[in-house]
RNA sequence: GCCCUUGUAGUUCAAUGGAUAGAACGAAGCUCUUCUAAGGCUUUGAUGUAGGUUCGAUUCCUACCAAGGGCACCA
């Protein structure tokens, strides 16, 4: 529809002969005011030396002369020049009715038709807890890919893992020095957690106690050269476990890799693109070998990707992740990295130093960031009194919702996949609600009281359509779009906007676009709800009530599948 | 010092250069002989400061103020 009333538009400016370059059709944010929206007259009317509204009225004038189009109701000039389009009942009904044949397709677009593009995000590392950092990369990282996947994008989701480095000789410290952590009886979760006060201390330990530093800088050595048979078998055991209890979280969060990053391998790669590039790309500088891109442009800055000991840094890493990535992935169009913003500058610069090494991966890499998670309230500790994980926030806020619903008379199945689909709503969608740049503060309190703006409110709007239409079935109503009642309800006003937002959301890599409109969306619908009785005998409007209801069940699933969001039928 | 983010109701967030700056929480009131009240319907309140560009600025530009992050051998 958008591209129709473009063209329509575009005809009667060259009828009058008015020359716009670019027209921009916008939805008001008062429905009132139209469904769509042109401010072509306000751009044009000071070339022509007329007044605005003056001009709007031509320009309508001509529209109606045009138009044969039986979607647009009514062409209008309204306040200082804007021209409204109101569309009709048909175009509405209609649109259920494509919706409807749709499906869970609803809002696909062929924007990214068969282009390859690999999405890296989470990236938690072995032997240290999956921390609420993690959490945020992991939501957004998931929802990006789904979206790239609505535009027609092949999507392969990939992961970094830091394998090697001082952070796991901390763990092995803390794991040696306290053996009852090493216990392998438990869950793997469990033996997980244990790594990771394992961590915890030996991380303590090495800022504290000189004497610890020289031991864990010894095991790091050890690491590397695996010289050490008990330190081979303790990393063997902690690497396998924390990476399966990586791997039962992502099950919950829905999230499956296809590529695992390993740091140890990828530094191999950096360090020969390194070597191959010297003199040309790096040179050396304090026994050290460093890029100073600040020659290329002046707002970046140097930074060394050899150590003057000769150990790769996290820069030289990532030069040998982008080369394996292109590699394992042939004709990559896209090359995708979600991290925090903490590291927008290390990754301008290595980015910079990759360009002109492979020109042709300049335009294919994209670095996406995200601000920091924060607790409100000061509230660092989980419920148990241990330090909040990514882990324990999920785990948490999953349990709560469980004592919300523990007198529901469903089975213990039931309840448990309830409790974890919609805790994951909860903690997704208060991250993904707001713009993926700046920091969120995240309140375990309000995330969880399921009101208002909320992920769980989505997931109740699509659950009350959900026993709405399972009335009509028992009832034997069926859905029937073409037989439409005068009036036209917000929610149709809306959902055939469901595509505009997708693709949006697609091109500025923003899932809270499609959050936002889904909140609308639901509220929409849980007004309509409230004040219309929708599944009736006597009414004889209630196929078009149902048929709309299953419009908004596939738009609602479709978004929140979007958001990395299930649905339970029931709540 | 330089670079990057960000400053919007009491609080947490929206607003592709447009119309009366939207929600939610909080507070006050109403609402289940109707399909899930985790709902619906009312009422209340905000663009950091000073300039500039524009018919029009929360949005773009400049300066200042404030918060966060980054700036050589850690990731």
């Amino acid at each position: 529809m958008e591209k129709e009333i473009k063209n329509l538009i575009k005809d009667a400016l060259e009828n009058l002969d008015i020359e716009v370059s670019d027209i921009s059709l916008e939805h008001p944010a008062d429905l009132k005011m139209g469904d769509y929206s042109t401010n072509v007259a306000m751009v044009v009317a000071k070339s022509l030396g007329i007044g605005p509204r003056e001009v709007a009225d031509k320009i309508v004038t001509e529209i109606l002369r045009l138009v044969l189009d039986k979607n647009i109701e009514r062409v209008e000039v309204a306040g200082s020049g804007f021209i409204n389009f109101y569309l009709s009942r048909e175009f509405f009904s209609s649109s259920v009715e494509e919706i409807l044949n749709q499906g869970y397709d609803v809002g696909k677009n062929d924007s990214l038709a068969s282009k390859k593009i690999m999405v890296e995000y989470t990236d938690p590392n072995p032997f240290k807890p999956f921390h609420i950092g993690h959490l945020m990369t992991n939501a957004i990282g998931e929802s990006i890919a789904r979206i790239l996947e609505h535009s027609g994008a092949i999507v392969s989701r990939a992961n970094y893992q830091g394998d090697i480095g001082l952070h796991v000789a901390k763990a092995i410290y803390g794991l040696l020095k306290d053996e009852k952590l090493q216990e392998k009886s438990g869950s793997h979760n469990m033996q997980s957690a244990n790594i990771g006060k394992a961590y915890t201390q030996g991380a303590s330990a090495y800022e504290n106690d000189p004497t610890a530093k020289n031991e864990i800088d010894e095991i790091n050595k050890k690491i590397y050269d695996k010289s050490d048979e008990k330190i081979n078998e303790i990393y063997d055991w902690g690497f396998e476990v924390t990476m399966k209890a990586f791997e039962d979280l992502y099950k919950i969060l829905g999230t499956k890799f296809e590529f695992y990053f390993l740091e140890s391998k990828v530094a191999i790669l950096g360090q020969e693109a390194v070597r191959d590039n010297m003199g040309k790309v790096f040179e050396e500088s304090d026994g050290a070998i460093v890029f100073k891109a600040e020659k290329y442009d002046p707002k970046l800055h140097t930074r060394v990707f050899m150590t003057s000991k000769g150990l790769p840094t996290y820069e030289t890493k990532e030069l040998g992740l982008t080369e394996e990535k292109f590699t394992v992935l042939s004709d990559m169009s896209l090359c995708i990295v979600i991290t925090a913003n903490e590291q927008m500058d290390y990754m301008r610069v290595v980015s910079k130093a990759l360009s002109i090494i492979h020109p042709d991966y300049e335009s294919k890499m994209k670095h996406i960031t995200h601000g920091m998670m924060r607790l409100a309230t000061g509230k660092m500790s989980s419920r148990k009194g241990n330090v909040v994980t990514g882990e324990s926030l999920v785990r948490d806020t999953i349990a709560l919702v469980e004592e919300k619903i523990k007198d529901r008379e469903w089975s213990k199945e039931e309840k448990n996949m309830v409790s974890e689909i919609v805790g994951v709503a909860a903690l997704k969608y208060s991250i993904l609600k707001q713009s993926t740049g700046g920091d969120i503060m995240y309140d375990f309190e309000k995330s969880i009281s399921f009101e208002g703006d909320s992920g769980p409110y989505l997931q109740y709007a699509y659950a009350r359509a959900n026993s709405v239409l399972e009335k009509a079935q028992k009832e034997n109503i069926l859905p029937d779009p073409h037989t439409f009642p005068f009036e036209t309800f917000e929610v149709e006003k809306l959902l055939y906007q469901f595509r505009e937002v997708v693709s949006r959301s697609a091109s500025e890599y923003e899932p809270h676009y499609i959050a936002n409109y889904l909140i609308e969306v639901a509220r929409a619908y849980n007004s309509f709800y409230g004040n219309t009785v929708i599944v009736s005998k006597e009414d004889k409007n209630s196929s078009y009530k149902i048929a709309l209801t299953y419009a908004f069940t596939f738009v609602m699933k479709t978004g929140l599948h979007l958001l990395g969001i299930q649905v339970p039928s029931k709540m």
